[in-house]
DNA sequence: ACGCTCCAGGTTGTCTGACAACTAGCGGCA
DNA sequence: TGCCGCTAGTTGTCAGACAACCTGGAGCGT
């Protein structure tokens, strides 16, 4: 599965698991690209452009004529920079994630869906709503929109602790990237029911939309977070490099 | 002072140029590698390692034995993955950035800060606490540390609108990344008052941790934000590549 | 007229080899 | 002892080649 990506994507791979495995403390020197690329019989090319892209993420800072090295980052927990779905993020606490009143219909679609789903206002889109707890307690209320004839409401349902990443996949509609706005915000007399918190307790709002790499949009979701149950962590680069701002 | 950066950094510099300024467009073709390499005079090699970089920040994607296509994404606003300073923060929003109620004095670490500051606890420490506003509106209330033999309070303060960063440049201190963490909160009296909003106000805190490329922790900083007063974006990568999930 | 196959050109992916630019540490020399 | 310069090692860039893959059109058969 991992087999079909291209070769420098694996190498990148590889090279990551080592630095979050600890095999690669932060600190470290890397072995020289040309010996990474013999061990691995891989081309010195391939192996750069993998060290390239661990670079660009961060994980790793090259000095000429020296060396490459591990940066220093703490290990993050629930990185924003990443799309994961609920479920993974309940599991890295170490609970149990689970779901609760999920329901499954066929909904107009409210204003902002329709505008990020590109589909005149009103249409009928398929919505899903669930409260996902950990080990039985409910944390998180999300609400997932996706055109109804890319998923229908029975395709949603029934998707277990799965995910509405997976069942899109399916369909031929992998999710690429997502785009989350993160406001702060006080549980309505619902979501508090919902949540079995007292209503105006805080809470974290993250209103994302996911697109295919075509850009296409497929997915919107709406998810309130308990201000207690996570902390969302995210690494911020720049100003060293990259700090202009345009415009 | 660019030109000191290696040439690749300069070639993709230049493509995100491009694709900012709307010359290239989404979904649109890049021209093959070995034409934009030939028509800046460098090797495919390097137009490549430049291409690659912006694969991985997600502004194009590749398809092998088709091209290079721009991705389609919105223009964020407060891209939270970038180290933009609060002064900039209130810039992009076209009101004019402030700083009201400006204090800088010796304080005794506390113990997050000392902890993050790699310092004992109770280690004194320089604290700067600012209320930004825009219009004339406080709309960030800030509070910065750092180790006074980085940076005295007197240094630390009189800097109007300039950037802490800058200020730790001119030490040698060049910060790399950040780590923030974002909690949702209400305001605290003393908050309240500063912020000039009734207490209980919602907030947005972000709690972050700056350092240098050899991962140096050399500022700490707790901004809390007004709710309303902006929104903050993210771009989270995946599940299409890099999905998996350690540990 | 329509649909299918096959092919050729274009593009990205990988490999090989080489040299330039730079760093860091070691040893010789004053 | 302290400085200088050299050398081995590493990353940065270049050049050329071929493989893998996609796309659109020509050509053919129905």
């Amino acid at each position: 599965m991992s087999s079909s990506q291209s070769l420098r994507h694996q190498l990148a791979q590889e090279l990551r698991g080592l630095i979050h495995s600890g095999k690669l403390a932060p600190g470290d020197k890397l072995p020289s690209e040309p010996e990474l690329a013999h061990e691995r019989a891989v081309s010195r090319s391939s192996m750069r452009a993998a060290i390239t892209m661990l670079e660009e993420e961060g994980f790793v800072s090259r000095r000429h004529g020296s060396g490459t090295y591990v940066t220093h980052r703490p290990a993050l927990r629930n990185d924003l920079s990443r799309n994961f779905g609920v479920s993974s993020l309940i599991a890295s606490t170490g609970l149990e994630p689970g779901t609760a009143a999920e329901t499954s219909e066929l909904v107009s679609a409210p204003p902002f869906v329709a505008h990020a789903l590109e589909v005149p206002e009103g249409t009928a889109v398929s919505e899903l709503r669930r409260v996902r707890t950990a080990d039985g307690r409910p944390v998180v209320d999300t609400t997932d929109w996706c055109r109804a004839d890319h998923l229908s409401p029975e395709e949603l349902s029934g998707l277990g602790v799965g995910s509405v990443y997976s069942a899109l996949g399916e369909h031929g509609l992998v999710v690429h990237h997502g785009v989350a706005t993160i406001t702060p915000g006080n549980a309505d007399a619902e979501t508090a029911r919902r949540l079995d918190v007292a209503r105006g307790a805080l809470l974290l709002t993250i209103d994302q939309v996911d697109m295919t790499s075509e850009g296409v949009s497929v997915l919107v979701s709406r998810e309130h977070h308990l201000a207690d149950a996570f902390a969302f962590t995210v690494v911020r680069h720049g100003p060293g490099v990259a700090a202009e701002v345009h415009r």
